[in-house]
Order: structure tokens, then C-alpha cells, then sequence
RNA sequence: GGGUGUGUAGCUCAGCCGGUAGAGCAGCGGCCUUUUAAGCCGUUGGUCGAAGGUUCGAUUCCUUCCACACUCACCA
């Protein structure tokens, strides 16, 4: 009585695994394993729908999970859902004997199961797998969001994002489309690896933990190493360890970097990314320019078409990247003269122009902050920006001729967006340590995202690095572009959320 | 950090001018051997995100907080 009682309050969450536990209990009783080690299957979902003429009247294994389930006394339909896809089955009583059917009275949506069966079509001409034995291949006890489907329209889709980030296995069981993203994300990482291979790059790993960070503008994230009693920090960037390879001799090394920066998140930033970064020696930024055209051309061509959609605007990667200096920007967009501007003249451009500025702001700053307002929301179609400021690129060779002020720099945009980051890189080692205990100056003065003056990277510099092209790419918002998605969460498998609250 | 919005059953959502909550799906008990958002009968399940306040009375109004989404800023 008190049991029934105490039963009576749960909530259906709580009831539910309750009965369901009980139900294990029962299978058990009945004599049949809940989680036995292996089931040999012989066709994927998609293989039976896909080849049905070669398959009909034969017998197949297939595994998966339940997703739908429809009894009809002593007979029921089920939807199999396995990696590539659904299939139904058709189980009765009749056909897999009466104990086998009274364990499956006892299976609920969300048990993983394996069945053999002659694949045939129902009246309504569903391919069906017509069972004859059925194995519990692992019970589930926490219920699953119940998706509805009726010609093409979902019914009480999954679509809280929260739950879908948090819970990504739900997601992609529920939700399996979604897989679609990862498999192409899978295929550019392929295709990028690919890409470097072919042309005699090595692929190399550096140090994630790093001793001092650089490479990059960005806080980082700091941790401790107990037996070396150090702070430590995950890179930012691993264009320092990269360059001291192109010093030892290799000439051509590239590294999937996961990089971490410990700033906002938004639907360009996650704390934690995958860039791609490759250096080849001998090479300047121009080399590496046409290298850059090539990998999109490649990637784009590798998932099928040069051509693609995003957020509205038709890209053709066939088409030649266009090709504008900064000056040549400025002129176009804001009719300033960069060879003639300074402070003064861009804070009276602003005025004039009401955008706000903050008066300390220096050459570099102001130029940085006037391109992101006024020239990149124009640049949809695919265009290399060249030569940057000096004063926000320490690690770039100044321009071989014309005003000192610029670097040989070049960043790629597309639909708005920045994806490639790239410099004939600087080799002079006088040049670097001046340009680096400039940042390190800026940081004395509270500028945390200034670069660290890293002196074995000097060291490096100073026992000789060849002329350099070097690049970085964020591979992530690449696989955005290619997958069509507007938000980097939806190209992570595991966006980072605050921890989940376990009252 | 700012702005806007959301938070009610496992899932998807209603809930008006304040009177302590509803539906569909899922679950549970039945019936049903070609169904497919299966159907039919019955039925369990809620600290209405949290804490305060106003009130005779708060899911509803107010304040604060928490979480998430969108957005702006910051940031490559």
C-alpha cells in the first residue's frame, strides 16, 4: 500500500524508469539477455531500401534502434533507425514464436535491437523486413523526445537548442539529418588533409600546452603543471612552433591546430576552434594566395560543385578570388587617401562621418576599426585584402616596396566574413625582436591580447628562416560556408555551454 | 557587458482581466495479424526556472537571480 502510495507521487520521468528497469528485470526473468556482446549484421537500412529488386524475398540481419512501434494485437511495425538510415520491420507473433513476442511487447522506442528477416513490401509498398527472429541487443530506460513525421512534415521536432547542444546523442538520434554536417565536416578535414598531402606538405603536431603563447592577438587560457611547478598555456595559435620547424628544415609542414582563445562566444567564436595552419618555405604571400584559391577551388570541388549557397549570396569557386589592396579599399568605400592619413586625418574623416572613435587609437586601430565598420560587410563575393598595418601585425615582413607602414598581409573574405589570415612571413631577426618588444610594450601597458616576446622564437629567427609564405585558415567557419550553416555551435559537435546545474 | 525574447508533464505546446493547471505525443491497463502522426476504451504523471514582494489569494502583477536563444558590443 505505502509502496503503491509512494508510487503514485513519482513524476512520469521517474515513473517511467522505474518500469522500465522493471521490465529489464522481466526479460531477464524470461530468459533473454538485455545486453548481450555482439549481433552479425549483414545490410544497412539504406543498402535494403536502396537495392530492394536484388534483395526482395531474401534474408538480411540489420541492427538499430527503435523509432516507432505500432501493435496491432499479434502483430505490430516498427521503424529501425541505423547510422544511414530507417527501415521498417514487420514483427509478428507467428513468425518469431510466442516468447520472443511477448519479450518485444516489453520493448519501448529507444531500445537498440537486431532482427533477421525476408525483406518484402506491404501493401502500401513499404519496404519492410518481414522478422523471423528478433534479439534485444540493449534496453533503454531513459525515454527519448518522440518526433512525429507525416509526409516530409515533423510533428513536435526536437528543437530546443539547448537541449540539442547539451544532449547532442539525442540530437543526432532524433534529429538524424543533422548527422549530414558531420560527415561533410569529415569529408573537408579528408579533403584538406588531402590537399597538403598531395603537394609534399608535412602534417606535424605541436605543443597544445604552451610555455608562452603568441602567433595570435587573443587572452588565453592558463592552467598549471604540477611536477614542472608552472603555469602553462593552451595555444592560441601554433604559428611559433611552425616557423621553428620551416628553421629546422622542413619546408613545408601544415597542423589541424585546436586552438583556444578565452573571449566572447557568438556565432563566429567558440572558445575552443580548429584552425589549419601551413608555412612553405622559399614562398612569399602572393605564392600563397594562389595556393589559398586552390584549396577552396579543391574543397568546393571535392563536395561536388564549384558552386555554392550561403546566407543569400551565390558563390563560384571557379571563378577567380578578387585581388584589393587596403588603400584601394579605403579609397573606394571611404574616399580616404591611406598613403596621406594619419590620427589626425581619420579622426576628422569620423567626425564628419558620425562614427564614434576613441581619440587614443593609433594609425593601425583606427584603419582596423574603419575596415570592419565600412568595407567588410560589402565584401560578399570571395576577396583577398592586401597589406595590412604594421602596427597591428608584428609577425609579417613589411611591404617589399611602397610605404613601410604596411605589411605583406593578406586575409580572405567571404560573404562578410574573415577566413584566411596570411603574411610573407618576417625573417629578419632585428625586425621581429623590435616588432615584438613593441607588443610586449603594449602589454606592459595593459593591452592583454598583445603578443608575449617569446626569446627562443627569436632564437629560431636568428639562426635563419628562409623567406616564408605562411597561412592560417579557420577551418570551422570554412565548414560553415561548405555545410551552410550560420552558427559555429552547428558545425561542433560539442559547442561549449556553461556546465549543466544537476540539482 | 547592453538590448529583446523564452522558461508550464519525459517531448511539443495552450492557459484571457490574479481565484493554486490543460491538450497532443510518450508511459501504464485493455482490444486489435499489413500499420505508418495507426486506431479505439480507460488511466498515471506538475513545488508552473529559483527566491523575494504586492494581495484574502500569484503560473498570471512587481523585483532580483539563474539558464538558454537571438542581437549589439568586445574579440580574429
Amino acid at each position: 500500500m505505502d509502496e503503491q502510495q509512494a508510487q503514485e507521487k513519482q513524476s512520469t520521468l521517474e515513473q517511467i524508469l522505474a518500469q522500465r528497469r522493471e521490465k529489464i528485470a522481466r526479460i531477464r526473468e524470461m530468459g533473454f539477455e538485455p545486453y548481450p556482446y555482439a549481433f552479425d549484421v549483414s545490410h544497412k537500412s539504406r543498402e535494403i531500401t536502396d537495392h530492394y529488386e536484388a534483395l526482395e524475398g531474401k534474408s538480411v540481419a540489420v541492427a538499430g534502434r527503435l523509432m516507432t512501434i505500432r501493435r496491432m494485437g499479434k502483430a505490430s511495425f516498427a521503424h529501425l533507425q541505423d547510422a544511414g538510415g530507417r527501415i521498417q520491420l514487420y514483427v509478428s507473433r507467428n513468425d518469431i514464436g510466442e516468447k520472443t513476442y511477448e519479450m518485444f511487447m516489453l520493448l519501448d522506442i529507444g531500445d537498440i535491437v537486431g532482427v533477421r528477416g525476408v525483406v518484402m513490401k506491404t501493401r502500401t509498398g513499404e519496404i519492410t523486413v518481414k522478422v523471423d527472429a528478433l534479439t534485444l541487443l540493449s534496453k533503454n530506460i531513459r525515454p527519448l523526445p518522440i518526433v512525429k513525421e507525416k509526409d516530409g512534415v515533423v510533428y513536435d521536432a526536437f528543437a530546443d537548442k539547448e537541449l540539442r547542444y547539451r544532449h547532442r546523442y539525442l540530437d543526432l538520434i532524433v534529429n538524424p539529418e543533422i548527422k549530414d554536417v558531420f560527415i561533410k565536416r569529415s569529408a573537408i578535414i579528408r579533403a584538406t588533409r588531402d590537399f597538403f598531402d598531395s603537394r609534399g606538405y608535412l602534417e606535424v603536431e605541436t605543443p597544445i600546452l604552451q610555455p608562452l603563447y603568441g602567433g595570435a592577438n587573443a587572452r588565453p587560457f592558463i592552467t598549471h603543471h604540477n611536477s614542472l611547478n608552472t603555469d602553462l598555456f593552451l595555444r592560441i595559435a601554433d604559428e611559433l612552433y611552425l616557423k621553428r620547424l620551416i628553421v629546422g628544415g622542413f619546408d613545408r609542414v601544415y597542423e589541424f591546430s585546436r586552438n583556444f582563445r578565452n573571449e566572447g562566444m557568438d556565432r563566429n567564436h567558440n572558445p575552443e576552434f580548429t584552425a589549419i595552419e601551413f608555412y612553405q618555405a622559399y614562398v612569399d604571400y602572393y605564392y600563397m594566395m594562389d595556393l589559398v584559391e586552390h584549396y577552396f577551388r579543391h574543397i568546393a570541388e571535392t563536395l561536388g560543385s564549384p558552386l555554392i549557397e550561403y546566407q543569400g549570396e551565390s558563390i563560384d569557386f571557379s571563378k577567380p578570388f578578387a585581388r584589393r589592396t587596403m588603400a584601394e579599399l579605403f579609397h573606394e568605400y571611404l574616399g580616404i587617401d591611406l598613403g596621406k592619413a594619419d590620427e589626425t586625418l581619420f579622426a576628422a574623416w569620423a567626425r564628419e562621418h558620425h562614427f564614434e572613435y576613441d581619440p587614443k587609437w593609433n594609425y593601425g586601430q583606427f584603419l582596423d576599426k574603419l575596415f570592419d565598420e565600412f568595407i567588410e560587410p560589402k565584401l560578399l563575393q570571395p576577396t583577398f585584402v592586401l597589406d595590412y598595418p604594421k602596427a597591428i601585425s608584428p609577425l609579417a615582413k613589411v611591404r617589399r616596396d611602397g610605404d613601410p607602414r604596411f605589411v605583406e598581409r593578406f586575409e580572405l573574405f567571404i560573404c562578410a566574413a574573415e577566413y584566411v589570415n596570411a603574411f610573407s612571413e618576417l625573417n629578419d631577426p632585428l625586425d621581429q625582436r623590435e616588432r615584438l618588444e613593441g607588443q610586449d610594450r603594449l602589454r606592459a601597458l595593459g593591452d592583454d591580447e598583445a603578443q608575449m616576446l617569446d626569446e627562443d622564437f627569436i632564437r629560431a629567427i636568428e639562426t635563419g628562416m628562409p623567406p616564408t609564405g605562411g597561412v592560417g585558415i579557420g577551418l570551422d567557419r570554412v565548414i560553415m560556408l561548405f555545410t551552410g550553416q550560420s552558427t559555429i555551435k552547428d558545425v561542433l559537435l560539442f559547442p561549449a555551454m556553461r556546465p549543466e546545474k544537476l540539482s
